[in-house]
DNA sequence: TGCAAATTAATTGTGCACAATATAAATTTG
DNA sequence: CAAATTTATATTGTGCACAATTAATTTGCA
């Protein structure tokens, strides 16, 4: 096996998996005027309304120089506001407007809609969520 | 189980490996002065010298848009030559310099590497590959 | 043959990612 | 308590991704 053929990269598929993934979506997100990235920032706000950015970006994985830029746009658009804490000046709360609350029933049906047009089973699901979740432990070297 | 939670989305956990291998990669490949897309060109030209901008937008699933401006920053990098094929004036074949054929011998370790420094498994490799290989494989909706 | 349709790249514009740096506020220390 | 350090966000600059459009060729078929 040749280790630099790019079908036997593991990163490669990750990559393309990842690309493909955010491309079937693309549709679905676009009913409801959200980016890919902007459709996770709104699942953590939806479970977590009021987090900081530096709590979205741990849970995101994101830094500010993604974020802030995101969540203005965001603003922008009316779903979510951004406001400096009291208690202490640095921390930056998001909370979610109206418009933002009421848009999470309208995304309900995409989970399914997604996994139906992408036509994989409860188990490919489960083992990839299983498999990944191992390659993903091994963060500090 | 909730299927707008973050830790449930399939689509997340995709997005998150991807970036994660391609952060590890990033210390590997400075030492070749390569950004990550820019590897996995050289991939396919190691493999396939002398491809067109559409066979290789073909094997890592990118269009033009992204390629053009790659390709041109490696060019002016030295690694390779652009050039318009004589037969079809609308191809532009791509074919490593020197420079970029030399690269590859020093490419040779990165696997390796990066399989020690990830932490993963024989197993995990495949198992990996082939759950999101099934994945992958419904593109047409 | 002649021209519409298809093919291949390039361009333009928007939105991420992320490294590096800056800034300001809070906390720790001497 | 002042200086040094740490923390949280913002800014700047570079490099992808990708949709949409454009331009130059080539192909296919009436």
């Amino acid at each position: 096996m040749n280790p630099l053929a790019l079908s036997n990269q593991l990163c490669f598929r990750a990559y393309a998996l990842s690309r493909h993934i955010t491309a079937m979506y693309q549709p679905l997100l676009k009913k409801l005027e959200l980016t890919y990235p902007q459709y996770l920032a709104m699942l953590v706000l939806w479970e977590s309304d009021g987090v900081s950015v530096k709590q979205m970006g741990e849970q995101l994985m994101l830094d500010s120089g993604t974020l802030t830029p995101l969540l203005k746009r965001m603003e922008e658009a009316g779903l979510l506001q951004r406001k400096r804490s009291a208690e202490d000046e640095r921390v930056v709360h998001i909370s979610l407007t109206d418009k933002g609350k009421k848009l999470k029933s309208k995304a309900a049906a995409i989970p399914g809609e997604l996994q139906k047009c992408m036509g994989f089973s409860a188990e490919d699901y489960l083992e990839f969520m299983q498999v990944s979740a191992r390659l993903l432990k091994h963060k500090n070297v």
